[in-house]
DNA sequence: AGCACGCCGACT
DNA sequence: GTCGGCGTGCTC
């Protein structure tokens, strides 16, 4: 008999975090399956915690087992794929199974409960602090929270007087659970005689009120009203419906109703257009891997232009009529309303989307439609890839190159591995896209490991604008201080006095500052890292972020001697004020995360842009994607080496992505765009490659130094954060971690680097202290075993020191 | 994390 | 002699 649930604990930690194992009692034989919700007693004192059923077992191997005490769900949260892929989280993302399944369920769906006190009897004499419980109890009809009694009462040792009356007999404590999220029910009427004879009474003029007649008449029509409509449509208050039910004409209900998002708007359907020759070919190659039926990763190369989001359509829509589901992923960025009209208008109530603005009410109910097999297509933002479909057929995950498939708390996945290991355990079909694939994923494309696909044309005739590249030496030279070049100035007047409109982007980042010299744009690197030095103002010195090499701030340049060496970090705020000085009645909007931090806020800016017609919009990498704006000819980027010097291995990869985004954003219209590109650098590959457009020679020239740095594809690299209040606390842990890695590595130190620790490049963050630990490695398998091993010495030794240790495998950002 | 057990100082 | 301080260890 199955009579045994292995159970993971919600909220446990690292320490304690495995399958405790339960006895299903006799009257939720029935009822209890893996995935679902229960209560359990938990620790000593039986506390009553929140757990999942991974699985339910035969026979135990040890005979005192504690029982379940009550289940949450009536329907499992979590599928038989969904427990699969939280087994090979935890062990991938070294957390617990906690940390795995909250990512797989909607926020707020977790239950926490209140502790109910009741008093029972009070006979005898009672002083004291007793005597003041029983009063305040009784004050409140003897019944209240135990938090608001603890509080009312103010004594130090509440607890055990509640323990000694409970004891007693005199109260009883029992706890309720309950979510932050529930089901939306409302109220509604049904008429209980059949309609007939209603019909018959408003003919005999057995009813009189001329309020009941419209109201029985409504619900002649229709089966079953919300109160609050009856009230609103016929003007009536709610008593006369009581009236009613009292006369035996109706009843009332609850039913259970969905919070859409989409409810209220309209979509135009859409209907497929003809492929080009270069989509049919991709389509066709991808349906047959989805005819296979096995796993299958692909990237999906293709141009700005090129028509990628009609080819996931069709595909989508493919595998919709397979009887599958799908899942297309896009940066958070691109679900602005114009994308989700597009899906909407071919999918229909089929799709549901799934963003960061929907009510935790609106996230539920998408959630449980999903669950429950009603729509077939969700597309939303890095969580999505968690959407719990049980027939999946194809994952799509759009821009696959963005930063923002990352997630930035632990777990710290990447939302492309979940999706293949969703794949692998779903035998579906994985399809990466993007018009500037990251370095690793065309390795994997090149070398084979994945399919690689391409679309080289433009399906809509654009022309490519035209790129010029700014040499700032020059300007200074020629006596020009100003962030702006002569050309891009004398460009944005042509643009201003045409009505024309221009973008000005700049990539501000306040930490991430660098130091150049103006004279010959020598920039400071790590002798040993050849990583741009960072300057830190607290003690005015320069420091490589990767082996934590350091040196006074030098005063000259060490190249050339001059003395123009400065230390660059120049924020948007600051460009839109030399905006308005420069050119005199400029309209300027600024848009960057300062100015959108309100609801709607982003797309009010642009609506504002567009709308107005507003001469220059400034901004940093939000102001880069997917916006048509036809009016907008010419495009400034504004240090455009300001990532390029950041310090991260990522660096160059990162400016050609963003430099070939922003500079798609001129000409969209008719007009054909110009781009002008400010830079130190202008022979750097990556922005000389991204004037041209030419994605093969950027990645040709950026393999090989990935190759001689030993940077990812060819390893896998791991940041190790320490932080805590006290410094020499948190490094003397940081040195307990590099000798516990070093003793773990020893075997097989070969192919293996461990850097620092160093001060982690943000080196205090709410007055904590952080330092990190950079280790390369060739082996995954091998990096997370050890990693395993390391933090777990950890925790077991980690005593009363607070310090924290976060481990992120595959960064996408050092910074 | 929370909670109990356990072994030493300042109070009735 | 007891109350209660928080160090240590465990959680089916």
């Amino acid at each position: 008999m199955n009579n045994i649930a292995s159970v993971a604990i919600s909220n446990s930690t690292r320490k304690f975090d495995k399958d405790y194992h339960y006895i299903i009692p006799d009257k939720y034989m029935d009822t209890i399956v893996p995935g679902m919700r229960v209560i359990v007693p938990f620790g000593k004192s039986n506390r009553l915690v929140e757990g999942y059923v991974l699985d339910v077992l035969k026979s135990p191997e040890v005979s005192l087992l504690k029982e379940i005490s009550s289940v949450i769900d009536e329907k499992p949260v979590l599928k038989a794929n969904m427990i699969k892929l939280a087994y090979w989280m935890k062990k991938r993302y070294i957390c617990t199974y906690s940390d795995t399944i909250k990512c797989m369920l909607p926020p707020g769906i977790g239950v926490s409960s209140t502790k109910i006190i009741k008093l029972k009897k009070c006979e005898g004499v009672f002083k004291g602090s007793i005597k003041k419980i029983i009063d305040v109890m009784g004050e409140h009809g003897g019944e209240m929270e135990y938090e608001e009694l603890k509080k009312q009462v103010n004594e130090r040792t509440f607890a055990k007087y509640i323990n000694s009356l409970v004891e007693q007999g005199c109260i009883e404590v029992h706890e309720e659970f309950s979510s932050k999220v529930r089901e939306k029910r409302i109220r509604v009427v049904y008429l209980v005689k059949p309609w007939e004879e209603v019909i018959d009474d408003i003919d005999s003029n057995k009813i009189k009120n001329i309020k009941h007649i419209r109201i029985l008449e409504l619900l002649i029509e229709n089966e079953c009203i919300p109160v609050g409509d009856i009230v609103r449509f016929v003007g009536v208050s709610a008593r006369v419906l009581e009236t009613l039910k009292k006369n035996g004409y109706l009843e009332f209900g609850d039913i259970e109703v969905t919070r859409d998002p989409a409810a209220n708007m309209t979509y135009e359907r859409t209907l497929p257009m003809k492929p080009t020759q270069q989509q049919q070919i991709v389509i066709d190659r991808v349906k047959s891997m989805l005819g296979s039926g096995g796993f299958k990763e692909v990237l999906l190369h293709g141009i700005t232009g090129s028509g990628k989001t009609e080819v996931y359509l069709q595909l989508i829509g493919h595998c919709i009529k397979m009887g599958k589901q799908a899942i297309i992923l896009v940066p958070e960025i691109s679900l602005t309303p114009q994308m989700v009209d597009r899906f909407k208008g071919r999918f229909g109530q089929d799709v549901a989307v799934i963003h960061s603005r929907l009510s935790l009410g609106e996230r539920y109910d998408q959630w449980r439609l999903v669950r429950d097999g009603k729509t077939k297509v969700v597309v939303g933002a890095r969580s999505a890839v968690f959407a719990p479909f049980d027939n999946l057929g194809l994952v799509i995950i759009d821009e696959e190159h963005e930063n923002s498939y990352k997630s930035e708390i632990v777990p710290k996945y990447h939302a492309a591995d979940i999706a293949r290991q969703r794949c692998i355990i779903e035998n579906a079909v994985l399809l990466h896209g993007s018009a500037t694939p990251s370095v690793e994923t065309y390795y994997r494309a090149k070398t084979g490991e994945i399919e690689l696909l391409e679309m080289t044309r433009r399906a809509n005739n654009m022309l490519l604008p035209e790129v010029k590249i700014i040499d700032m030496r020059d300007e200074l030279s020629a006596g020009n201080r100003s962030v702006f070049s002569r050309c891009l100035k004398d460009e944005i007047r042509k643009n201003i006095a045409n009505k024309q409109q221009t973008i000005v982007f700049l990539n501000r980042r306040g930490y991430a500052s660098f130091i150049l010299c103006r004279n010959c744009g020598y920039v400071l690197k790590c002798p040993y890292c050849n990583v741009s030095l960072t300057y830190h103002s607290h003690d005015e010195r320069i420091i490589c972020h990767y082996c934590g090499f350091t040196v006074k701030s030098p005063e000259h340049c060490p190249k050339c001697k001059s003395n123009h060496i400065r230390n660059f970090g120049t924020g948007t705020q600051r460009i839109e004020e030399e905006v308005k000085k420069q050119f005199e009645g400029c309209t300027v909007i600024r848009m960057d995360l300062d100015t959108t931090t309100g609801k709607n806020s982003h797309e009010e800016i642009l609506r504002n842009f567009r709308d107005n017609n507003i001469n220059v919009m400034v901004g940093t990498q939000m102001i880069a994607k997917g916006h048509d704006f036809h009016n907008v000819t010419l495009v400034g980027v504004l240090a455009a080496d300001s990532i390029l010097n950041a310090g991260d291995y990522k660096a160059a990869e990162r400016t050609f992505q963003l430099i070939t985004q922003v500079a798609g954003r001129a000409g969209r219209g008719t007009i054909p765009g110009r781009v002008i590109i400010q830079t130190y650098n202008t022979d750097n590959y990556s922005i000389v490659c991204a004037c041209e457009q030419d994605y093969i020679s950027f990645y040709d020239n950026e393999i090989l130094v990935r190759k001689q740095l030993q940077y990812p594809p060819f390893t896998h690299l791991a940041s190790l954060i320490l932080s805590g209040v006290n410094d020499k606390q948190v490094l003397g842990r940081a040195v307990f971690v590099k000798n516990e890695l070093c003793k773990y590595f020893e075997n097989d130190c070969s192919d293996t680097q461990i850097l620092g620790p160093s001060r982690a490049p943000l080196s205090k963050i709410k007055n904590k202290y952080r330092w990190r630990i950079v280790i390369k490695c060739k082996e995954l398998d091998k990096l997370i075993d050890v990693l395993t091993k390391v933090s777990d010495s950890f925790y077991s030794n980690s005593g009363k020191n607070s310090v924290a240790l976060s481990v992120d495998i595959n960064p996408v950002n050092m910074l």
